[in-house]
DNA sequence: CAGTTGACGGCCC
DNA sequence: GGGGCCGCCAACT
């Protein structure tokens, strides 16, 4: 990804996920660079409204949970998306801020984690 | 130019 | 084991 900015070097990355595939924001940053750049990454994410351009909806945290504030719809709609995309989601509990675990849905990282080809 | 922030992650209590 | 705090880097105001 050579010398362009590091917010363009994330969009690059980004753009390189394989349909049916998820990448962390961990694995995002290393991949760009740093393994630090985590923050950048989901800032950077956030500025971008255009999921032609960038298919923001492919990267969660490292624990498969979508993003909290995905604008494109909202985190309920990362899921629809991923899901007609055939990638597979596990029913996993979560404690939201009331500390009252609820059903959310995690993409199963062991299958649809992106396996890095391309380095 | 300096302080704040942010789609996170990891270490510590 | 869960919750809270801190750190890291770049963009934003």
């Amino acid at each position: 990804m050579e010398n362009k900015n590091t917010y363009q070097k994330i969009y690059e990355v980004v753009k390189q996920i394989p349909k049916g595939k998820v990448a962390s924001y961990s694995l995002v940053a290393r991949l760009v660079g740093n393994s630090k750049l985590t923050r950048v990454v989901g800032y950077a994410l956030h500025q971008n409204k255009d999921n032609k351009i960038v298919p923001c909806h492919r990267v969660v945290t490292k624990d498969g949970y979508v993003s909290d504030a995905f604008i494109f719809g909202g985190a309920n709609k990362q899921v629809e998306l991923l899901k007609s995309e055939g990638i597979k989601f596990i029913k996993k509990l979560k404690k939201d801020k009331n500390k009252k675990e609820k059903e959310v849905e995690a993409v199963d990282m062991k299958e649809h984690l992106w396996d890095r080809i391309c380095w």
